[in-house]
DNA sequence: CTGTTAGCGCTTTCAA
DNA sequence: TTGAAAGCGCTAACAG
């Protein structure tokens, strides 16, 4: 590849100067100043050789190889591992970086490996990126340099990004609030292990907390909370029927992610219940599929892409100190509305419409 | 980054050899032998400073660099980019390799910018990605040396990797007639555009040729065939209401994709109507809401994993010759089933349930 | 069998 | 103002 790139010795040849010379003027070195004229010279002659550094042979000497590692769990599950690569993509861009990607799958072996293969190349830094927000223990080769976690946490406090979940919880719940949802707001999605333990989710717990703040805040009654194993759509679906099967239908659920919703959705269907004039939903990712759903669905959308993007600046303007929260918002769609009618507090629902 | 590693030369000395013999060894060169003896010294060496060769010293001298350029028009929209990134991944990871991305966004300037990048790392090739299957011309640049292209196919005919759409036109097709549909499938997502410009799709033509075929085979009738503004869910859902309107509903549809079927899902269910009772759905993909779908949807998979895995070997292994094309294969789930009944050629379909 | 000597293409003292 | 020379860490000729 790249085989008879001219070097700067072509270049400061046909220049008629010396290889320093050149070297200076490419790189707007003021250290000295050459001529206008060499200036000219050297440009010419790049121009027309088509010049181009060997940025391998450049880091040698520099220690910098305008590199950075993107090394992630996951790259392929989610749809948001995209998001996170593209944002980081696009400030590394912006910064004249580039991104060598690796994929550990959790396997410490891998990771070591890849890691290596990073740290061999002389990367600047390294990201070290998680597909679910939750806290982890970087390994010790890469305390040698720059590192910044993103959508991660881990004991020693280094430098990180994160999406503000918290917030988000109390986004979604106010949403339902300001249009009247008050005593009759159910939550699906409660799960103890995404909960309780940090290195599976950060996420659950944080978003708990901003709906049970959002719902104090206003003095309502403590929410119904449905469990569920995991935040598929088969959970959901099956939360929300359990919600039906009780008296006191909710007038609205908020749901932990959108998968969960997609599966309410599938219940209160059939059920015969309409979104959102029976029950309002709101939930939380902003998955593709929160748009495809009818109505759509309105959900706080996790800003995977500025986060990435983030993680890129805080490292390369190393300013890396503590965590830096990133704002969630609602993408307001079609699944919130004021609650019918209080009703009466018994029958399960209507027949269909 | 990585600073105060050991280099060859502090292992040599530790050694008590030189810098060649030292290289030698390290790298298993049989040129000349060394002494069992000096071979343990020197692996001692490096063990005990915890050696590393540095990549970019060493590629300065050899001219390979272990790294391969992934470009790719956008990585972020679709899960499949992921899939075909963590092939590619993977297989080079096995062979040692790591991948460098970039992203154009079809934008022909930052697409200049990334190629210029990879290549002044001097990678010793090229991935070529597109999102969408189809045609494209690959920029003068990348003709410096070797090229994959991934997911697309070039005027001047690169080397390719392409997922085999017409088969999978023919799985979907057959999947339905050998469940006794025959004379009343339709066909969901004809789309002009798609069709007849290669540089927007390859995968329409060769679906629906495998579709066609298919039919032919056994004799079967014309399908009904609805035309789409695109393969969205919400043109899915107006074309199976098109559908529903005429007299002789369809036993068994064919979407050219899973979003394009979730609409038909939502059509068919505010029709009260129930698959795969009433109507049987197959389609392309494998996104994953194909399994989020009530009942699960039976789609022909995109075989992005095993294209990014081929692209790499391909390059590596430089036998790239011609286009390689990846099988797809049928993601059974519930939603075909055999036909209720031949039913009167009139009514749009019975209430609910 | 082993070691010395040149570079790969670039930046950077240091002298002229 | 400019240039020669050294050297980043490594491998490949070429002598010993």
């Amino acid at each position: 590849m790249g085989h008879n790139r001219a070097t700067l010795a072509d270049v400061a040849r046909r220049a008629g100067l010396s290889k320093t010379a050149a070297s200076m003027v490419l790189n707007g070195r003021e250290g000295t100043r050459l001529s206008a004229e060499a200036h000219q010279r050297v440009f010419a002659a790049a121009e027309e050789l088509g010049y181009r550094p060997n940025v391998a042979a450049r880091s040698l000497r520099t220690r910098k190889t305008a590199t950075i590692a993107f090394v992630s769990d996951i790259v392929a599950t989610t749809r948001f591992a995209g998001d996170l690569i593209r944002g980081a993509l696009d400030a590394a861009r912006e910064r004249d970086h580039v991104l060598l990607i690796a994929e550990t799958q959790g396997d410490p072996a891998f990771e070591r490996h890849a890691i290596d293969a990073m740290l061999d190349r002389q990367v600047d830094g390294v990201i070290y990126a998680a597909m679910a927000t939750r806290r982890l223990t970087v390994p010790q080769a890469l305390r040698a340099g720059p590192v910044v976690l993103l959508n991660a946490t881990s004991p020693d406090d280094l430098p990180c990004v994160l999406p503000d979940d918290e917030g988000a919880g109390r986004t979604a719940t106010t949403t339902l609030l300001d249009r009247g949802h008050r005593d009759r707001i159910a939550v699906i999605g409660r799960n103890r292990l995404k909960e309780t333990d940090p290195e599976v989710s950060l996420a659950a717990a944080a978003r708990l907390r901003g709906i049970r703040a959002a719902l104090a805040d206003v003095g309502a009654g403590v929410p119904r909370e449905v469990f569920c194993q995991d935040w598929l759509p088969e959970h959901g679906y099956a939360a929300m029927r359990t919600l039906l099967r009780r008296p006191d239908r909710p007038t609205a659920v908020v749901c932990m992610n959108d998968r969960l919703a997609f599966g309410a959705y599938q219940a209160l269907a059939e059920a015969g219940l309409e979104v959102p004039r029976d029950v309002s939903v709101v939930s939380f990712d902003d998955d593709p599929i929160a748009a495809w759903l009818r109505p759509g669905l309105s959900t706080v959308a996790l800003p995977h892409e500025t986060m990435g993007r983030r993680a890129v600046e805080l490292l390369l303007d190393d300013r890396a100190i503590g965590s830096t929260v990133v704002p969630m918002s609602l993408r307001r769609r079609g699944s919130v509305a004021p609650p019918a009618d209080p009703g009466p507090p018994d029958a399960a629902g209507p027949g269909p419409r």
